[in-house]
DNA sequence: TGTACATCAGTGAACGCGCGTTCACTGATGTAC
DNA sequence: TGTACATCAGTGAACGCGCGTTCACTGATGTAC
């Protein structure tokens, strides 16, 4: 492989890291072209020798970003007991350290929104990453409850979302802890209602 | 009262309505002046004799918008049977019919997202309605559960924005049918649980 | 090994466009006498 | 009641700005002989 093959790859790869930290943090409109670039030490004329638009560019940061965050809430989840697994997974979406850390975390309330009105051309990619996170979630979960497996998760997925989503927008009151709280309550009760009723 | 100030009375309302209907189909940056104007049968210059900037009229549309979303929400309830409540209202808000209609239904889908991310400057307005969405929710659900009546009304806020809003992303598919239906599940599994867990 | 040419990743200025906001203006309504 | 002037809701063109995208170019790397 020749160094010229190798920079082109660093740089996709560079671009690729800065469009998913500006992704995440100010969402599609707000990840303008240029200040991805520039994020990646680079100016915006050469974007389109390694994209052949901004579309294009958000798919692929969509499908990385949601990646990642799917290895790092799964991350050794076999170390716990099957039973607090659900608990574990909800403690780690719905923290304060999440919903602060804009950056590096999840990249659906940045995200989702937008694809329902103003993008919905990210319909597709997006569909792909929430049934990719909602299997691996299924899988995590144990089976035998009134409610199905992928019934359960998918619900998950909606009030892990929709509670980190709520807590960034408000942000710096106390009420956005308490959405944090109660979607971790209401998560951990539904799993266990939705996994063991008759167990009373 | 003269014809004038009349006149400018129903213009005020006919731009906050058709503020509203933008606001909740194409979110804050996408329901610009020129068209929230053109949309009330007016042109862009006449706009800041009603308000005094693009972010005014959206914390006005915003809050005219939730309190019409409590009023539809909340509406006739009390003909219902008590215990039945919380389902009656999960019904009504994950619905199809309200997923669909994007210029009339909830408009949390559209603006949360923003507010946490590239426009901060209404959180404090999103907050004050979450809140009063919160209150008045916590206000039908039966009291006496391991889960206090806030906490449970919070987490299912969370829950109904989350899953209405990923069902509206992925609105076309078989997958948005499954977020609502699932949700529905999960809030109803929740509520049961957080109400009476000590009845089994 | 040395030279001449080809390649191509990245630069930086320019494009057309839509945005929020401003402002000189028009003309119907309202007021004073 | 009739006339002259004041008010003010709404118009439409213009502003500066940031956006996604294009393109002629530069200069380091790669290739051929």
């Amino acid at each position: 492989m020749t160094a010229k093959t190798e920079q082109r790859e660093r740089s996709h790869e560079t671009i690729l890291e800065s469009a998913a930290r500006l992704l995440r943090a100010r969402g599609i409109a707000g990840a303008s072209v240029a200040e991805v670039m520039q994020g990646a030490g680079l100016t915006v004329g050469g974007f389109y020798a390694h994209f052949a638009s901004k579309d294009a560019l958000i798919d692929e940061t969509l499908r990385r970003a949601a990646a990642e965050m799917r290895a790092s809430l799964f991350r050794d989840l076999e170390q716990k007991p099957a039973a607090d697994r659900t608990e574990v997974i909800l403690k780690r979406y719905l923290s304060a350290a999440h919903r602060d850390d804009l950056e590096e975390g999840c990249a659906l309330p940045a995200v989702v929104g937008e694809v329902g009105s103003t993008a919905p051309e990210h319909r597709a990619a997006l569909g792909e990453q929430i049934s990719a996170l909602t299997g691996e979630l299924a899988a995590h979960l144990p089976s035998n409850g009134p409610l199905p497996r992928r019934t359960l998760a998918l619900g998950l997925v909606a009030l892990m979302y929709g509670g980190l989503s709520l807590a960034r927008a408000l942000r710096g009151s106390t009420l956005s802890d308490d959405v944090l709280k109660a979607c971790r309550a209401l998560g951990a009760a539904a799993a266990r209602a939705g996994q063991g009723a008759a167990r009373g």
